[in-house]
DNA sequence: GCCAACGTTGGC
DNA sequence: GCCAACGTTGGC
């Protein structure tokens, strides 16, 4: 049974034009360093999964279009580069600390601000939406993949 | 730029 | 294992 997800991107680095526009639409879910968005991605997302695409740390946040996950899931090789940002030098390398899956384009849509969410009732529920949530990656209930649906235009 | 919330680190 | 210090996130 598919599952739902919400992640965050800052579209400065990767927004959905970028993944409209990457090769076969699909772009590596590099660069996540928290372990339990980590365990989101190996240990429960499934290929067909579908994806809440939203702009984080930027003039408009908000839901900016559907994704899906495409796997497997497979060690991230910024971790291991010391150029990278995401480099992480506690990372050994024949057991590597991080991993990502990768994301394909279905979608753009108009962007749903979070300001427009917070108002949703249907949306309450998000834990994106929780005080302090910080979580680059967050289950979605299929609830609240549909109310967010009914509010995506077009 | 501010700041609250949260995660990680490291001394003990 | 505790917990204070520190760094990061991310909206505003």
């Amino acid at each position: 049974m598919a599952q739902y997800w919400l992640m965050k991107s800052e579209p400065d680095e990767a927004s959905i034009d970028h993944l409209a526009a990457a090769p076969d639409q699909t772009l590596p879910w590099t660069g996540v360093r928290n372990y339990q968005a980590r365990n989101f991605m190996r240990d429960a997302m499934q290929p067909g999964d579908g994806v809440l695409f939203y702009h984080s740390s930027c003039p408009q946040p908000g839901v900016a279009g559907l994704a899906e996950v495409v796997g497997p899931y497979a060690p991230d090789a910024t971790q291991f580069d010391p150029a990278s940002p995401y480099f992480d030098p506690k990372s050994p390398a024949d057991k590597p600390r991080w991993g990502h899956v990768s994301v394909k384009f279905v979608r753009k849509t108009a962007l749903l601000p979070l300001a427009t969410m917070r108002t949703e009732p249907t949306l309450a529920s998000l834990q994106l939406l929780k005080p302090g949530s910080r979580l680059s990656i967050t289950p979605v209930t299929p609830e609240e993949w549909q109310a967010v649906l009914d509010l995506l235009e077009p």
